[in-house]
DNA sequence: GCTGTATCGTCCACAGTGGACTATCCGGAG
DNA sequence: CTCCGGATAGTCCACTGTGGACGATACAGC
């Protein structure tokens, strides 16, 4: 039976498979890779890496430059990411503390409270447009389809949290703009 | 200067503004006004309330029934809750275990990610049902719309995932089965 | 009176966050 | 060529969050 390791342990383990890497550059990969759905820290990182090189997920390779220190998948790695992918998916967990604020809306001062929807709504319009645009990228390049899946799923969510903004009540819209 | 706290603390003084409750209850009045965009583990609740009361925040009730230790809310409480409301909420945070494991869908078991998906379609249409009832409710009770923000944000979630799972690719979609 | 369930609290190990701090290397401006 | 800023790389820590084990008490229904 493979050792078992928590969800991003088992990511870390993913990225390995195609090659060593650092602390650090799995850390930027976790973040370029999954980090619309999922969050990684660099410290998280390192202890991760720490806690697998212990039980022989993963073994340390000779410090290059900079003091790195490259992790190379084991066999039994290998194992603990297969036994980890197989695993049933946790369920999914949001904290959205612009929300939690609303929770409290008898409380809170309007104007501040318009100005602060603005600004996230024009976040989520960001996050949509590079959604959008990573994924016509990938459309350009050929890449199958399922392999943007969690893209899609982003930008369904980014779409449904512009829809909601798009509903607000009258006086919680930005000033002077009708914009849907 | 009201005392800093955390959007958890925060929260649980604003559910204290209505009067003492108890760590317990707290953990379910959380679960069940904010339950969907945020979470409060038990531990977490006994483990706020402690620090708040040091802080001067709340102050410890007789205990009751069961050991029971209803906490109210202090002037300095109140300020705090204040104070929290006002500061920008912090960037919204998503951990979708099911997304994560679709980045290495190449080492996905089809047959078995074929019955992950169609649960997890099944969990995300019980939880729209859900919000769409409690929806009608707060509608019949005439509460005034802008207290069920958060609760149409949930809808439009739950949407938005349901359409991504309709627009799952052919050998994706649960066997035998059209629905969209 | 017994029993199961709900209420209530404590404790702990593990996981996750965010920032401070340090050091090294590299490329470009002057 | 030298200096400097930014990217790469790692450590450490306090705080926050999660999940479950454990124990006790009260209440409601049989």
């Amino acid at each position: 039976m493979p050792e078992a390791v928590n969800a991003t342990a088992g990511a870390l383990l993913g990225f390995l498979r195609q090659g060593p890497l650092t602390g650090y550059q799995l850390a930027a990969q976790a973040q370029e890779r999954i980090g619309g759905y999922w969050t990684v820290t660099r410290s998280q990182v390192y202890r991760e890496l720490a806690t697998m090189a212990d039980k022989g997920l993963v073994r340390r390779g000779p410090t290059g430059a900079r003091e790195s220190q490259p992790y190379a998948l084991t066999r039994a790695g290998h194992a603990a990411f297969a036994g980890w992918l197989a695993r049933e998916p946790e369920p999914e967990n949001l904290r959205i503390p612009l929300l939690l604020r609303l929770a409290f809306i008898d409380a809170l001062d309007r104007d501040q409270l318009r100005t602060v929807l603005a600004r996230h709504r024009e976040e989520h319009a960001a996050r949509l447009t590079a959604y959008e645009q990573r994924a016509s990228a990938l459309a350009d390049a050929g890449v199958p389809e399922e392999q943007w899946l969690p893209l899609r799923f982003g930008i369904r969510y980014e779409r449904a949290a512009l829809g909601w903004f798009g509903e607000l009540p009258e006086d919680l819209r930005p000033r002077g703009d009708d914009t849907q």
